[in-house]
DNA sequence: AGACTTCGTCGAAGCGCTTCGACGAAGCGG
DNA sequence: CCGCTTCGTCGAAGCGCTTCGACGAAGTCT
């Protein structure tokens, strides 16, 4: 490995002269410019992370704080990770992800506290999230995708899930439906306070208030099991629905299962929108879903800058910024069959 | 920010004897390690680690290369990853993930000579893999997930796709069925030499062979639409086929709705298994596919083990291993309606 | 009991870089 | 044409740590 010193013997010049040129810290003459570059080509050399980084007090690696669990990312997240990564590589810095899990708080303080970092986007964020506070105690710079309760004083990215909710529930109205049941996240996570789920089922409420509509919400369970519990659920309590809003990508096939297990079909019988999904999942599904389409990758350019902007720029202003996301039609919303008339019972129809 | 210095002073003791205090490298008498660790949690200190990686010459930071691609993570990569991140949290090390796309061979490169990773798991190997040389060129340890077609010199872990096949088979057998036909990854990738669809090719054909059977493999493109495609090639080139035996999450989908579309049932009148799929995949479907599932978590340990040991340890002896897939039934298999018979067309059945 | 080894600690020399102050050489306004 | 700023370069002082050699004090062996 040929270290800055190799360089600078090599081009007859000083090592601060070698770094001038690789920092671009102070003006240095073409013709010596040219020297530096040509020795560097001919060693081969890369400067070494480290001894920058030491030197310099800045990593320029960014952390991106993703929990991993069983249930996999989709494709959201990854085309949130390539754009941030993108947007990190243009500003200069290295993205990595670090897959801290839900309880080692220890492991996330020491990872803060060792200056590896020089800034954090973290992912997942709760209401009331303790990773929030550790970060921010240890000094790191951060973004936070989703808000805390408080959001007041820090930096985020999110899906602006009223906007999204409002649209979503605008599409099926212009159809003509008027009984739309909302399948949430299990009560469990309503409970641990998971910002999309609260979020959206007060915003399916208003949406659905606003239409003079009754809004009734179901929370099901992460498994195929859970959604089709739901959909049970759901024409319990409300036996004349047309139309199904889900933010659940795993319940959705469950549900989808069970309304062809009740002889119903999509989307003759029964519209059915999945919320804050990847086009991906949708086309797994027969007939592909009518879809809100995540802002994946926009969000994470748009979080990376944030947090670059803050790194590089003087002033330190906190940035917050919602993003819809878009409707995307696909084959699992149409019309309702019976446009606001009453009928019978739940399950008894010609099948499809 | 406290320094090493400053615990030095407040605990009257040398610099260096703290630093032993932290790596253990020479004997440090209780009573002055007392004293340091005293004076560490007094001043809140943590060791900054640029400063340890320069000094030591040794990051204790892994890098997980994980190609992001728009089809996002399976619970099989996220196992992996989670299965990775403990056992170098147990050997001392940190994980981190980078979404290092496809393309940028040269931002691999600088990754991989600026010393800021010790070591290396490359994840997604092709049988001819650019990023395989360029990483031992530049002279980073390495771990393989996957093979490439020359194994002689380089550690792996990889899956064991002749044994898994072999026991998806003969489970399928087992079962009374004859006609089986595979559906693999599609024609391209089979030509971009993808090792998992190449060795499973040639896995069932000696699997089928073994048995007396005549092989029958389609590609399938990577979607919905493209498990449709293959299913229908499959009635045609074996009309008779009571059993689909897939290695393609995405196209499984569609196999399963072309099925339902035609009328049959599963697993009455044909059984689906399908290969290297997590438990979460599986249950999507209903009925719940019987899977051969990655040994995700455990494909993570010990990659990550074998490249700690390769950096710790003095042999540094390459580390070859392959671990088949487990059988997890569920719902999608059975004994075939009519076991080993000859019937007259592809589709038409009494329905399910 | 003398010759060795081991233990526990210190001081100093780096690791490979950035950055600061300095300084000669230009450039420039008056 | 003199003082002043800007340009281009150098040398040196760190950044916060690890690690090596040294050395007195104890213990071990015969």
């Amino acid at each position: 490995m040929a270290t800055m010193h190799d360089v600078a013997r090599l081009a007859h010049v000083s090592v601060s002269t070698v770094s001038y040129v690789l920092t671009g810290a102070r003006p240095i003459s073409q013709a010596t410019r040219n020297k530096v570059l040509a020795a560097m080509a001919q060693l081969d050399y890369q400067p070494n992370a480290m001894a920058r980084g030491l030197a310099s007090r800045r990593s320029r690696i960014l952390g991106l704080l993703m929990p991993m669990d069983e249930r996999g990312l989709g494709a959201t997240e990854t085309a949130f990770v390539t754009g941030a990564a993108a947007a990190a590589s243009v500003a200069g810095y290295h993205l990595v992800l670090s897959p801290v899990g839900g309880g080692n708080l220890d492991d996330l303080r020491r990872l803060a506290s060792q200056r590896m970092l020089d800034g954090v986007v973290l992912m997942e964020v709760q209401l009331a999230d303790e990773r929030v506070t550790v970060l921010q105690e240890a000094g790191v710079p951060l973004v936070l995708i989703g808000r805390t309760a408080d959001t007041s004083t820090l930096s985020y990215v999110d899906i602006d899930f009223d906007q999204t909710v409002r649209d979503a529930v605008a599409h099926l109205v212009g159809l003509g439906h008027r009984q739309i049941v909302y399948v949430n996240h299990s009560a469990a996570t309503l409970a641990s306070g998971y910002g999309p789920a609260l979020r959206t089922r007060d915003a399916f409420t208003s949406a659905m208030t606003g239409h003079g509509l009754d809004p009734v919400m179901i929370a099901a369970e992460d498994s195929a099991a859970g959604g089709r519990a739901a959909l049970a659920a759901a024409f319990a309590q409300a036996p004349e629905l047309t139309a199904v809003l889900a933010m659940n990508e795993t319940a959705i096939f469950g549900i989808l299962g069970e309304l062809t297990g009740r002889g119903l079909s999509v989307p003759d019988d029964v519209s059915v929108v999945s919320m804050v999904t990847s086009p991906q999942v949708a086309e797994l599904a027969t007939p592909a879903l009518t879809a809100m389409t995540s802002p994946g990758s926009a969000l994470g350019r748009i979080a990376i800058e944030a947090l670059t902007r803050h790194l590089d720029g003087p002033a330190d202003l906190r940035h917050q910024q919602l993003l819809p996301c878009t409707l995307e039609i696909r084959g699992s919303t149409a019309a309702p069959r019976r446009p606001a008339l009453a009928t019978s019972g739940p399950a008894s129809n010609d099948g499809g």
